[in-house]
DNA sequence: TACTCATATGAATATTTGTTCATGTATTAG
DNA sequence: CTAATACATGAACAAATATTCATATGAGTA
């Protein structure tokens, strides 16, 4: 959401921290990464999504046995699970008519305790 | 963004995964708890707050600072503050009429790490 | 006091995004 | 081949959200 038609107004900060904003300037990763670092969490912070890798955590499953989990349509479910796959977080085999779900590799695991920690230590 | 005005449709999957699906359910966490989890990973969803959080890893920095550093509207950037503050995310002290904001805990900056990794790592 | 500077905030707006609906594709069964 | 089942997908719509603009607040200063 970039909008940017004004320019910025400056204040008298700039010139007392320079230093200190040139130093933090100067170890900023890329734009881009820190653009790819956002994308990445944007896909845990959805509710539906979070439920969807929570099951996932459990056990491997068929698209609608997720959709019967959370009570939602198929369509819904398989959505999500496109924004879940095209983001690398799990991954999907094929048994006949049915696609099998899980998740790409416990590192997805690790980040949503290290969330769930976090929200439950405050 | 919850809607569901239509019953959803069942598949025979339902009858064959039943003891699946029933034992996940009993083991997923309280639907607000996961509403609470994706709440806390949307806020690290956004380039903008993602840079900011990025930048208070290395210095606490005024909001006339962070805006000068990502370019941005002394406006914009107070806005995204006001998220991260309410998410417990950063802290701010003020000092005469300057304000200014670091991160609440170390906590943060490994979720932030955790994440670059995974990205580096796909 | 009046004035300036740094920050905060409410409303408006444009963009993004999640779900629904309709329909398409792949696989199996008859 | 035809029908049915499981899943995928494009378009439309509603809701959420990030930025801008205008303005308010709070702290120092003349």
């Amino acid at each position: 959401m970039a909008r940017r038609n004004v320019p910025i107004e400056k204040c008298d900060c700039d010139i007392i921290h320079q230093e200190v904003v040139d130093r933090v300037r100067g170890r900023l990763p890329q734009e881009e990464t820190l653009y790819d670092l956002a994308e990445f969490f944007k896909v845990f912070g959805d509710s539906t999504r979070i439920r969807i890798l929570w099951a996932l955590t459990e056990s491997e499953m068929c698209v609608c046995d997720i959709a019967n989990l959370l009570n939602m349509t198929q369509s819904a479910i398989s959505h999500q699970l496109r924004v879940l796959k095209q983001a690398a977080l799990v991954k999907n085999r094929r048994d006949g008519k049915v696609v099998y779900y899980s998740l790409d590799d416990d590192h997805v695991q690790q980040i949503l305790e290290q969330g769930m920690s976090h929200i439950n230590e405050k």
